[in-house]
RNA sequence: UGGGGGAUGGGGUAACGGUAGCCCGAUUGGCUCUGGACCAAUUAGUGAAGGUUCGAAUCCUUCUCCCCCAGCCA
């Protein structure tokens, strides 16, 4: 994974760098990926992915999947599934070390019993509402619980009559004992345990008290081995607290936690909640629709995943929030597919033609090159007839003068095989519409050069009527209009009204007959597309991945 | 007006007291049987003000702006 090299350059290599240097944790580099399994995996996370493996093959360690389920209301068995799917796709493996922290339940337990016995934790009878008043605010110091100075004895009663579920949900919390007055909230007695009569996804009713995040974290990294401990920018403040536990409990050489920006987007949303809104509310049709910035979003969309990690290595890590322009991340898989995507004529907009002086019952057969990027991929026999189709657009009555392609009188080269002249136009009566072209070709042009090398500026791509493929296409665009989906504050109204346009009737070359679910092409001057999986042998369907760069539609803008 | 972070061309990201570089974008030109790709060039930057120094994006001082934190979420 070449592409990930530029992760090296991080502030995060340094410290590793320098850490390997003073020969700290034994030399070792060993990360985590921890996610909760209560969502779908998303471009953000990405980021985190490929910087926790990234950073540890990169560095001769190891990475492993933990799944942070410490709050089983939220959390279920389908979503761990689902993001195992995800980070195996984007091309990482953690071998046998797949962990929960629910694993870890019983270890945790007893280090809350630690902490207690070191006077270091108290059972808090507050309700959640007192707890918040006692917490104090942001200027002002908070006040102690009135439970605070319970004895160790009756801690330890209360605690473990806790675990035996004596007491209603929300009635008492463990609460470590640090700093009511701290300026940093995270330190005044921060809740470590709460009881919560839900049912597990894999302790089941074993447990009807659970630890939390800031608890549960430090401990899990520790029990793995982890030496760094990598995690979003917001986790900072949480710091002081992951090293309090550790230092409590007395860890031999523990991790450290390193923290970085999270990956943020043009026209992109990352936010979970916002995410299954749009599901919710049929905005998309799915986790994995392929507007959606998800992880199976973008492999239904045609993403390669290795053009993923080249987007996150490219568009760096840091502790600044920032803000990468989605450009970068269209510019990765183009990049990508244009290596290795075969190419294929489609015309998305047919516009019948007839060469009227091709013989009538005459098929020819004409080699195209199935990836001029690569010349050992081949080429492929694409047959040609009488009547063809054209793209719409590729035919002006009354061209500008930089117009190039097809136009009365004018002359241009159809892919690999002839050039042809527009003789006539041929419209409906009523409408007006064009419905036919009537040119004729030079059998001199065979194969899409003359004998007196004359030039042609334009080339079309092209099917043959009687042999082509009709396939449907969506195309799809950015789902927010606005490079910023917050703004004006309502994400709604800044959807994009064309972030999906359903094409039907579209005309293929007969090769893509065989595609498969997932197949990757390159239509001929539009863009990349792959099979969707709506797509059955009778009735193709093509999802566009991105476009390709369009100068001409630059041009007309202008 | 508590605490924790952050500011380098349009968007990202390097440079660790010594030529501000790279990627994306944009623009221009070249090339082309994809108006693609490719090639070349151009564009444009150290948040502000002081100070230290032969020399400052980098060190010091002050200021400004932005982000995060008051879940029994992670």
């Amino acid at each position: 994974m070449t592409e990930l090299e530029p992760l090296r350059n991080t502030f995060i290599q340094e410290i590793i760098d320098a850490d390997r240097e003073a020969g700290r944790h034994g030399g070792r580099v060993h990360t985590r990926f921890p996610p909760e399994p209560n969502g779908y995996l998303h471009i953000g996370h990405a980021r985190a992915i490929c910087v926790d493996f990234g950073l540890a093959m990169l560095n001769g360690g190891l990475c492993n999947l933990r799944f942070d389920d410490t709050n089983p209301s939220k959390e279920g068995t389908e979503y761990v599934e689902a993001i195992k799917e995800d980070v195996r796709w984007l091309g990482f493996d953690w071998g046998d070390r797949e962990y929960y922290a629910s694993d870890y339940f019983e270890y945790l337990y007893q280090c809350a019993i630690k902490l207690i016995k070191k006077g270091k934790a108290y059972v808090c009878d507050l309700s959640p509402e007192e707890i918040r008043e006692y917490r104090g605010t942001l200027t002002e110091p908070g006040r102690e619980s009135p439970y605070r100075n319970r004895s160790v004895e009756e801690n330890l009663d209360l605690f473990q009559r806790m675990r035996a579920g004596e007491f209603p949900d929300g009635s008492r919390t463990l609460r470590a004992k640090i700093d009511m007055a701290s300026p940093n909230l995270n330190m005044r007695d921060p809740v470590i345990y709460r009881i919560q009569r839900v049912r597990h996804h894999r302790t089941g009713d074993e447990w009807c008290i659970y630890p939390m995040y800031d608890f549960a974290h430090p401990l899990s990294d520790a029990i793995e081995g982890i030496t760094h401990s990598l995690c979003s920018l917001e986790f900072e403040d949480h710091r002081p607290l992951y090293e309090w536990f550790l230092r409590e409990l007395e860890i031999e050489d523990p991790p450290q936690q390193i923290e970085f920006a999270r990956l943020e987007i043009t026209h992109v949303v990352t936010s979970k909640r916002v995410l299954r809104r749009l599901v919710e509310e049929g905005h998309v049709s799915g986790w994995d629709d392929p507007r959606m910035p998800t992880l199976a979003g973008l492999r239904r969309r045609g993403y390669t995943p290795k053009s993923i990690r080249t987007f996150v290595a490219r568009a760096g890590v840091s502790k600044t929030n920032a803000t990468i322009d989605i450009a970068l991340l269209e510019h990765c898989v183009r990049e990508d597919l244009n290596a290795t995507a075969p190419r294929v004529m489609a015309v998305l907009n047919p516009l019948r033609v007839v060469i009227t002086n091709y013989p009538e019952d005459l098929v020819e057969e004409f080699p195209v090159e199935n990836n001029p990027e690569d010349p050992a991929a081949g080429h492929r026999m694409v047959p040609f007839s009488r009547v063809i189709y054209i793209e719409r657009d590729d035919f002006m009555e009354d061209p500008p003068k930089n117009y190039f392609r097809l136009a009365p009188g004018r002359e241009v080269r159809l892919k690999g095989a002839y050039y042809i002249k527009c003789e006539e136009v041929v419209k409906d009566p009523e409408t007006g519409e064009i419905v036919e072209l009537r040119c004729t070709y030079d059998p001199e042009s065979r194969g899409g050069t003359t004998p007196d090398g004359r030039k042609v500026r334009g080339t079309l791509h092209w099917v043959s009527a009687a042999h082509a493929v009709e396939a449907e296409v969506r195309l799809y665009d950015h789902l927010f209009k606005t490079a910023d989906p917050l703004e004006g504050g309502d994400i709604i109204a800044n959807l994009n009204p064309d972030s999906l346009r359903v094409l039907t009737g579209c005309l293929l070359e007969p090769s893509v007959r065989q595609a498969k679910v997932g197949d990757r092409f390159q239509f001929l001057r539009h863009g990349y597309f792959c099979v969707d999986r709506d797509s059955t042998p009778e009735r193709l369907v093509f999802n566009r991945t991105v476009s390709l760069k369009d100068t001409w539609a630059k041009l007309q803008k202008a």
